[in-house]
DNA sequence: TAGATTGTTAATCGATTAACAATC
DNA sequence: TAGATTGTTAATCGATTAACAATC
């Protein structure tokens, strides 16, 4: 990446820059965050409490940027209750109405793969329209709703692939 | 993606597929995953045996592909010893040590982000040339160590890219 | 031969980069 | 004016795709 690539990307923003001086480093700075949208706050639901809806939840750098967890959903009665970062486990039969409740815009699922489908359904119908999936399951989504999929195995898989390529 | 692009990229690898007849479907599976690296087994070993460390210790999705998790570590002394997914957690003292023992070539990064380079440091030092960071910092490394971030934040940003630029 | 499908060439398209005019 | 740096145009580069020859 040159400084033609960044001047280029940059001039579709009308960005702060000025012929002979430079750009206004702040005024960029906060124009770029509110073009990529980083400038509100979003409420985040996630629905299973194991390991990796805890390790989610809990996760510090979530808050940092703007993004609060306002619901964590589970099926287990043990965990209905418990308190995790600060949040209240619910149960997952109340994940439409709790997210509506808690104007969540964000659904994430941390489940066993078996539910992640089930789950999406129900995010969807409680009016979420963006979802992060870390459990390892293509789901199926009608128009208009944005599914991101965190495949840890195809992290690993690239990484093996540079080692094959490193051998070889 | 396109049957052009499809043929052009096969190509390259000398496909098992005859003129006016097809792919012989079986050998070109092999041959695509021989050509990825995925014959293999590889070695994992994880840094850090939180709830962000065990789940990927425990996650079904490594095994099914051929990843074993061989080693986990952490500094809690109450941690040490306990069994998750059938490996015993070591001190992170015994990195170096047991990472070359169990002769792993993948090491993951589970850690809070104060950790994460001193545990990088120490994957390389062990051997490993192919690192995936959970934590939310940036590695540095020498030249021809492989580092893969999982930035779990910039997933649930540009998630939130989407919500904005729908809202638009 | 007619129909099908791969492998490859050439055309097209879009993204990157070099160059430079427009400024301060 | 000389030096610096942005914004934009035009050239270059590389990737995608259309087209078709080579087969079975």
């Amino acid at each position: 990446m040159n400084s033609a690539q960044v001047r280029k990307d940059l001039s579709y923003l009308d960005p702060p820059g000025v012929r002979g001086v430079g750009y206004n480093v702040a005024a960029l700075r906060e124009l770029l965050r509110r073009e990529l949208g980083l400038t509100r706050k979003y409420r985040v639901a996630i629905a299973g409490a194991g390991n990796m809806g805890t390790a989610l939840t809990v996760y510090p750098g979530f808050v940092e940027s703007g993004f609060e967890i306002v619901a964590v959903f589970d099926t287990d009665e043990q965990k209905i209750g418990m308190d995790i970062g600060g949040v209240k486990v619910a149960s997952l039969d109340s994940l439409e109405q709790l997210s509506r409740a808690s104007r969540a815009t964000i659904g994430i699922i941390a489940t066993p793969a078996e539910a992640a489908q089930a789950v999406a359904d129900r995010f969807v119908a409680a009016g979420i329209r963006s979802i992060l999936n870390f459990a390892p399951a293509v789901l199926e989504v009608r128009e208009g709703v944005k599914v991101r999929r965190v495949d840890l195995t195809s992290e690993l898989q690239i990484l093996a692939y540079h080692l094959a390529v490193e051998r070889d």
